[in-house]
DNA sequence: ATGTTC
C-alpha cells in the first residue's frame, strides 16, 4: 500500500513511450499497462532498455511470458493497412471563415475526406480541437466517431425563465450570490448527499461494463458543474417578441442560465470508444483520431447506447441544478429550454437518406428548432430558433469560440484588467478564472452575424451573477 | 472536457 515517492517518479509515462516509438493506440496502451503492472521494480533505464528490444525485433518476443502481448499489439499495429482518405478535396459550408484558425479548417479538410463521410459544415466559433474541430458538423454513412461527439458527450445548455421583473436582480444580488454557492458545485466538489434521480436506474449502467464500473462516481457527481467554461448564472433575458415557442409576452424577465456536461461517465465513454475505435479503424496518422465505430458492429451500439445514457445523464445534471435553485427563488419557472451540442443524432440528409449527424461543439439548428448561444460570462447570450439550413446541416456555432488558449489568456490579461472589463458589465463573477476572460473569446455579435442564414434570435441573454469553476474569492467584483 | 493517464 505504502509506495515508496522515489519509485513513482520513475514511472514511465506515455510521453516516454511515444518517444521509444510506441504508436498510439493498442501498443502504447499495452505498453504501459505491462510496464506499470511486472517492471514497477526495474528502474526507469532498464524499462526503457526492455521496451526498445521489443520494440526493435517483436516476433522474438511474441511467446514470451508478460512482453507477449505487447508483441502482439506491435506485430498487428504494423500489419494494419491504413483505411484510405478520399484524395480529392471535398466541399463543405464555412460561416465566418474570416475569423475561424487555419488549424480548424485543416482538421475539417480531412474529416470530409473520410470514406463514411457525406456532407460537413464548419461553424463561425470553429476552433481546433481533437479530430473534429470544435464547431465542426459532420454527417456520416453508419458510422460514429467518438472524437467527431467529443469528450463531454451530451454537454449542454439548459435555461429557466422566472415570471419575476428583471430589477429583482438588482435588489437581491447577495442573495442571488449565496444562492449559486450554497446550490451549485463545480470542480472537485460534489454534494454531500446527491438528489437521486431516475437516470441511475437506466439498465445500460449495469449492462455496458464499461458503464457500470463508472455508475457509483456518476451518482456522486450528480448536479454538479465540472470546470473549463461550465457555469451556472442568473441574468436578466428579453424576449424580443411574442411569437416564441413558449407563448411568452415581450418583457425583461429573470432567468437561470447553465452550461455543463457528462463529467466523469461522458469523459470516460469517450475515452475508452475512443481507444476502441483507433483499433479497429486504422487511419493514416492525420486522420487518427477520426477512427469510427460501424454501427452495425457491438462496440458501435455499445457506443451509441452509452453516449445516449451519458446525454441523458448530463440533462439530469442541469435539471438538478435548476431543481435547486428554482427551490431556493420558491417561484416555478414559466418557460425552459434545453439544447444539447456534443452529440451524434440519426437525422436523415435532403435526399432522405438516414445520416450519423455529429456536433461537436454546434446547436442543433432545424427549422423551429429553439437553442441557447451563450456569449461570455460578460457578454450576451442569444435564445435562438433554428432556420434549417440545409448546408450547415441544420447546425449553428455553440457560443463565441475562444481567440485564445486558456494558457495564452493566461499569459496576455491581468485580474484588474478582468476586474474592470466586468465592472463595466455589471457582472459579479464566483469563481473561474482569467482563462475564461471574456476577451479571451471572438466578438459574440460577429458570429451571430455570421450565422443570420442559421438561426433567429427570438431572445437576449444578459449574465449578471456567474459562478464557475475556480478559487470563490478569486475574482468577486464588489 | 477529465480525479489532467495517451
Amino acid at each position: 500500500m505504502k509506495k515508496n515517492k522515489k519509485r513513482t517518479s520513475a514511472k514511465l509515462s506515455s510521453n516516454d513511450l511515444v518517444k521509444l516509438g510506441f504508436p498510439s493506440g493498442k501498443p502504447l496502451g499495452t505498453a504501459l499497462n505491462i510496464v506499470h503492472t511486472y517492471y514497477t521494480d526495474l528502474g526507469k533505464k532498464h524499462q526503457i532498455e526492455l521496451l526498445q528490444d521489443v520494440i526493435a525485433a517483436p516476433d522474438q518476443y511474441e511467446l514470451h511470458t508478460t512482453l507477449g502481448p505487447l508483441a502482439l499489439a506491435l506485430i498487428a499495429h504494423k500489419e494494419a493497412e491504413p483505411i484510405a482518405l478520399k484524395s480529392e478535396k471535398q466541399n463543405y459550408a464555412v460561416y465566418g471563415a474570416e475569423a475561424i484558425e487555419q488549424g480548424a479548417i485543416d482538421q475539417m479538410e480531412i474529416a470530409m475526406r473520410l470514406p463514411v463521410a457525406r456532407a460537413g459544415a464548419l461553424m463561425p466559433d470553429a476552433h481546433q480541437g481533437y479530430g473534429l474541430p470544435v464547431g465542426g458538423v459532420l454527417a456520416t454513412h453508419n458510422a460514429v466517431i467518438p472524437y467527431g461527439v467529443g469528450v463531454d458527450i451530451g454537454c449542454r445548455m439548459s435555461m429557466s425563465i422566472y415570471d419575476i421583473h428583471s430589477g429583482y436582480l438588482e435588489k437581491n444580488r447577495e442573495q442571488l450570490k449565496k444562492m449559486l454557492t450554497d446550490s451549485t458545485r463545480f470542480g472537485n466538489a460534489s454534494f454531500k448527499r446527491p438528489m437521486d434521480h431516475e437516470i441511475m436506474e437506466r439498465p445500460e449502467f449495469s449492462e455496458i461494463p464499461v458503464v457500470r464500473e463508472l455508475k457509483d462516481r456518476a451518482f456522486q457527481q450528480l448536479g454538479t458543474s465540472g470546470g473549463g467554461n461550465h457555469f451556472v448564472e442568473f441574468g436578466t433575458v428579453e424576449i424580443h417578441d411574442a411569437d416564441n415557442v413558449f407563448d411568452l409576452p415581450a418583457g425583461k424577465y429573470l432567468a437561470l442560465l447553465s452550461h455543463s456536461g457528462s463529467r466523469r461517465l461522458g469523459a470516460n465513454i469517450a475515452g475508452y470508444y475512443t481507444k476502441v475505435a483507433i483499433d479497429a479503424c486504422p487511419l493514416p496518422k492525420e486522420a487518427k483520431h477520426l477512427a469510427w465505430l460501424d454501427l452495425d458492429t457491438e462496440a458501435g451500439q455499445e457506443y451509441w447506447l452509452a453516449m445516449n445514457l451519458a446525454g441523458d445523464y448530463a440533462s439530469a445534471c442541469h435539471h438538478q441544478i435548476h431543481e435547486r435553485l428554482t427551490a431556493k427563488l420558491g417561484e416555478a419557472p414559466m418557460a425552459k429550454i434545453e439544447n444539447h451540442h456534443n452529440f451524434a443524432w440519426k437525422e436523415q440528409d435532403a435526399s432522405g437518406k438516414e445520416v450519423i449527424v455529429h456536433r461537436k461543439g454546434a446547436t442543433p439548428a432545424g427549422k423551429g428548432v429553439m437553442g441557447i448561444i451563450p456569449g461570455t460570462m460578460a457578454t450576451p447570450g442569444f435564445i435562438v430558433r433554428g432556420k434549417g439550413e440545409a448546408a450547415a446541416i441544420n447546425s449553428a456555432s455553440h457560443g463565441a469560440g475562444r481567440v485564445m488558449s486558456r494558457t495564452q489568456a493566461i499569459q496576455t490579461f491581468s485580474q484588474p484588467q478582468m476586474r474592470k472589463y466586468l465592472q463595466k458589465a455589471g457582472v459579479d463573477v464566483i469563481g473561474s478564472g482569467l482563462d475564461e476572460a471574456p476577451m479571451a473569446y471572438k466578438d459574440i455579435h460577429q458570429v451571430m452575424a455570421s450565422q443570420q442564414e442559421l438561426v433567429d434570435v427570438t431572445g437576449t441573454f444578459y449574465p449578471k451573477i456567474v459562478r464557475m469553476n475556480g478559487d470563490a474569492k478569486y475574482i468577486e467584483v464588489d
